[in-house]
Formats: structure tokens, sequence, C-alpha cells
DNA sequence: GACAGTACCTGGCCTCACACTATACTTGGG
DNA sequence: CCCAAGTATAGTGTGAGGCCAGGTACTGTC
């Protein structure tokens, strides 16, 4: 793919993840590696390990997720996390939001002088 | 409002500025300035010139964009940007993305185990 | 015991949006 | 005549986010 174009779906990224990450959440509490693979299943949002764990400390620091420790029969133990009340009033702001940038964007063109 | 939020709207605009420029640009050729007005009108995408002549001059150094002057009747000189084929070419390519993308976000839930 | 898969996390790099600032041309008021 | 306000373009510094590469650690298999 052009680099641009490669350089300019990252970009686009961007605030999509967070949003993201908290829609997958407010069906179920999941730990991180099956964030991601979830994530991974949206062909436009393949990520790896090194995006989404910062991602998520950062959304616990904010108080958007709160999160609990569970073993795993395979591994080392999961981290689950869960949205808060905070982080689901967030999710709600962020779906107008969200509703509004794309609704904009796809009528975003040169208004006419008159018709 | 609230300052995650806020931020998060900032950084939600990557990427979709750039396509909106462009795509603004598809059915006229404008100068900076007017830009900024046509996008002005789209609620979610307030800008000022300071965020949008740099978006410019990078398209133009990725030969999205071409220029050209003309004299203006009020203030100085205005730089026309327009279209080439290789920008009209990208923007069919991230109109692609866009549509793939919201319609992959509009989706994203946790897949269910079994029915 | 080496390897693959699972699971978590950090540091440094790059790019972008934005606030701020500077420049320059035109018109109208004191 | 100058100064303020509106038009128009441009550069710089800051901060935030995504991502690559790498590191740690636990479990089961060949």
């Amino acid at each position: 793919m052009d680099d641009f174009l490669t350089n300019w779906v990252t970009q686009l990224r961007k605030g999509i993840l967070e949003f993201c990450i908290l829609k997958v959440l407010e069906d179920a509490s999941l730990y991180g590696y099956d964030i991601v693979r979830q994530l991974r299943t949206l062909e436009v949002l393949v990520i790896s390990e090194g995006t989404i764990y910062p991602i998520l400390s950062r959304l616990r620091r904010e108080g958007l997720l709160k999160t609990y420790l569970e073993e795993s029969p395979e591994g080392p133990a999961r981290k689950y996390y869960q949205l808060t009340n905070r982080g689901k009033d967030m999710l709600g702001e962020m779906r107008k939001v969200w509703t509004a940038m794309t609704q904009g964007v796809d009528n975003a063109r040169r208004t006419k002088g008159k018709p």
C-alpha cells in the first residue's frame, strides 16, 4: 500500500481505538489479549498488544475502566477490564460525537451558492 | 465539556481533516481561508487557519494538490488549491478506507461464542 | 529443555492538531 | 495620514496518540 495512505490510516485510527475498546467492553468484561483478538476481526483495526496496553492503562487512569485479575488455565493471570459508570457515560457522549462526525464528513462538500 | 472528551475529539479529528479537505476540493478549487469557512459549517470540524495551512502544504508536498495564485479584490492574493490526478486517486482510496472503518466501528462489539 | 502460544508491559520514534505568532494587503475612521 | 479591523498566508513549539521493538513470565508439547 502507498506510504501516504498507510500513514493516513494510522492517523485516522487515533481516537477510534479508544472508542472501539470502550464499545467492546460495553457488553462484557474482557482481558487485554482478548480485546486485541476482538478488534483484529475488523480488518481496518489490525493492532498489536503494544498498542492497546497503553490505551487500557490510560482509560483506567481516567477512571473509565476498572480491573480485576483472574487465573488462566493456559498462561499467566488475565487482567479483566470493565466499564465504570463514568466509562458508560463517556461512551454515550463519544457515541454522539462519533455520529455527528461521521455524518458531517459524509455530507462534506462545497456548499452551493443557490440551488 | 469534559477535558477527556475534548481531547478525544481532537484526536479523532486526526486524518479526518485531510480527508475533508480533499473532499471539498473535489468539486471546486478553493483557497485556504475559504476552506476553513467551508469546514466550519460542520459543527464538529471547527478549525482555525493555523490548522489548515500546514495540512495544505503537506498535501501539496505529497503531490495530491497543486496551487495557483489569483488576485483578490479584498486583501492579498489568494492561493487556490486544486486536486491533482494523484490526489483524485488517493481520495478514492481514502473513501474506501473511511467506509470500511466507519462500518467496522459501528459493528464493533463482542462476538458471541455460541448463540 | 527448547519451543511455541498465552499474557502483560515499557521506551522511543513519528506524525498530527492546535495555539501562538508573524507577515502583508485593503478599506474606513479619527 | 495613520491606525485599526478584516482578509489571507505561513512557520514554530507543544502535547497527545499509535506503533515497533523488545522484555518478562507462565503453561503445555515434542
